[in-house]
RNA sequence: CGCGGGGUGGAGCAGUUGGCAGCUCGUCGGGCUCAUAACCCGGAGGUCGCAGGUUCAAGUCCUGCCCCCGCAA
């Protein structure tokens, strides 16, 4: 029997370790992934991770501007694939491309559906302060994660995760499950189950909203909303009409009045009262400085109590 | 050529019109205390990012370069 072939279709770091397992498991006949943009400080051409990647395993990389042209549905036709697999590329692939595939279009989702479909699952299951999360290998159809699912595994979401640590965790298992359901759909093994609807939820994209830090709501929340914008965007607060970036803190059973308020200051960080008692801040970040211990920033902006952060 | 902030003892910051390099913390030694991340006294530790220039004199003014970061994408 030959061997498995697929298209690969993804951008950013999180699609990095599936590529790599994909690679190790089939043929990998092509790897599509977002044009190269201005970006950044500088605005100097950036390449996706993705590309970095698929070149460094001397695989061919395509860019196209747009899927919706003819020449791209023609070329994906030509290259004959038993598979498509996404993994957070970023577009929604037109109807056409995904029938093309002799096996299946599959996708990689950070949730376990029908949960958090949508951009942001892994933001928004850490700001929403579960228990659990994880991975669902699922065909494509029309809407947005709504595809029959082939291959499910939860991933227990630790008090201490951050959405930076959860993304390592479930990039990893996305490439595992993958190849997983690439072979339990060879062997015939595969068993497709339709979502329940009534149970989806969205995750949708942040905004600036969802990074400024509301010190009436509950310190739980506040601390959920901190790790859910670690390491990206950053939940912040304004001190002094300054834009403090809050990296790194935990709720406190201490309480004061007003919420927003700073109660104390000491060597274990910067307190903060909340909507239902108080929140430690450890390690913050001002603007055009790197990221340091609340402590040592407080060693060189001396505090009065009560100064108020919003 | 997107906008902007910044590089000053180990850490975080200040340094006014150029004129002996300071503050808080840490560190070392001593003292005090039942005790302390407490307090008191004393000390060490700095090529002020790099290279030039102006000047009697440059952390400070001028030129070039390196590095870090925020916004925006």
């Amino acid at each position: 029997m030959a061997k498995t072939t697929l298209v690969f279709m993804g951008t950013p770091e999180f699609a990095v370790p599936s590529l790599q397992a994909l690679a190790g498991s089939f043929h990998i006949l092509a790897v599509v992934t977002q044009p190269d943009r201005r970006a950044g400080r500088g605005r100097k051409m950036q390449s996706p991770a993705v590309k970095k990647a698929a070149l460094a395993l001397e695989m061919p990389v395509v860019q196209p501007e747009d899927l919706r042209q003819a020449d791209f549905a023609a070329w994906l036709a030509g290259l004959q694939p038993d598979y498509l697999v996404t993994c957070a590329y970023g577009k929604i692939l037109p109807l056409a491309l995904l029938a093309l595939p002799r096996l299946g279009a599959l996708n990689v989702h950070a949730s376990l559906l029908p949960y958090y479909r949508g951009s942001a699952p892994i933001h928004r299951a850490i700001m929403n302060g579960d228990q659990e999360s994880g991975i669902t290998i699922m065909h494509m159809d029309q809407g947005m994660d709504t595809g029959d699912m082939i291959l499910q595994q939860a991933l227990p979401i630790t008090a201490a995760d951050t959405t930076g640590s959860l993304h390592h965790k479930l990039a990893d298992l996305g490439a595992k499950l993958v190849v997983e359901a690439i072979i339990a759909i060879n062997n015939g093994q595969a068993q497709r189950r339709i979502q329940d609807n009534q149970l989806a939820t969205y995750a949708p994209p942040l905004t600036r909203e969802d990074e400024q830090i509301d010190w009436c709501q509950s310190s739980q929340v506040i601390h959920n909303q901190v790790r859910g914008m670690n390491p990206w965007p950053g939940a912040y607060t304004e001190l002094n009409d300054q834009r403090l970036k809050i990296w790194e803190g935990r709720p406190v059973a201490k309480h004061g009045n007003p919420c927003g308020a700073v109660l104390a200051v000491d060597q274990e960080g910067l307190l903060v009262a909340t909507g239902d008692g108080a929140y430690l801040i450890t390690k913050l970040q001002p603007p055009g400085k790197k990221t340091m211990l609340a402590a040592d920033f407080l060693r060189g902006h001396h505090l009065a109590l009560g100064t108020i952060l919003s």
